[in-house]
DNA sequence: CGTGAAAGTTTGATTGT
DNA sequence: ACAATCAAACTTTCACG
């Protein structure tokens, strides 16, 4: 499930995770290849699963009046049935961007983008009111974004 | 600044938030506009920033052993020389993927990735005690990636 | 891995609505 | 003001060395 990647493979992966839309070329340049070969490249870590997809990333701030918070969430009842439900909730709201289960007093974190304060208790109380199986939740509206994405480091730095 | 969206734009807004891989005129297909038409519309977003960029979203799965956390901090004082301190140590650091100023009890939200709970206690420590300015945090390792994006809807449904 | 030719995609000028 | 068409330029793809 895991190929190796060498240094080329982490440099490429690190480059298209910051600007995906450059060409076979300009990358090849970068990391001093021929553009097959980082077509070879990145075609086998989309095969392999490794690059899921492609995506454009909007400025929340030029689209519409737009905020954000983090609800933190805990359950009554933890039966598997309980997460499932969950989890299939939280995918079909289009205001949830995010969600992670988590170790500790609290069950998920929820990253929520809303129009507005009023949206945003909509949003909760759509999830919650409706659901008798959440004890106890808390918003925290977010007052600025100050580092977002989605890079994931494919090596360490020095230390770890 | 903001400019006025059509239904056109909207959908292909979203669209393109799923899957930036799509060539114009498979864009163009879903929507009913010809590539070129396509074309014109994404380049006058890109150029009024409200497509910011285009990113490659990795599997943290299938990198190498990967874990996530969620770091909940509050600040000692909290002068702006303070917050813009913090800010720029966060910005450096390949582990933060993201960072959330908050109202409430908690000044921030940090999503960390890390190669395992060692790793995590490390940026942990990077992040805290070589700043006296932390007055308290609190980790939570995340157990599943329930949702995961940066997805942003330009336009409400009917609600709201 | 690199080269190069073929296929496909993007771009922009032009014309029409 | 915006859309479609078409041809040129560029990019990606893939067989071969």
């Amino acid at each position: 499930m895991r190929e190796p990647l060498d240094d080329l493979d982490h440099r490429l992966l690190e480059l298209v995770q910051n600007d995906a839309g450059r060409t076979l070329h300009e990358l090849g340049e970068e990391v001093g290849l021929s553009p097959s070969a980082v077509q070879r490249r990145l075609s086998r870590h989309r095969g392999s699963g490794l690059i899921q997809r492609q995506v454009a990333v909007l400025d929340p701030e030029a689209v519409t009046s737009t905020m954000f918070a983090l609800i933190l969430v805990a359950l009554e009842r933890e039966s598997v049935e309980h997460h499932r439900r969950f989890h299939e909730r939280v995918q079909d709201m289009p205001e949830v961007q995010q969600c992670y289960s988590l170790a500790g007093k609290w069950d998920y974190a929820l990253l929520v983008v809303a129009s507005g304060i009023a949206h945003c208790r909509a949003v909760a109380g759509e999830l919650f009111l409706s659901d008798d199986n959440v004890r106890r939740y808390e918003t925290m509206p977010v007052f600025d974004v100050v580092k977002r994405g989605l890079e994931v480091p494919t090596r360490w730095p020095e230390r770890q």
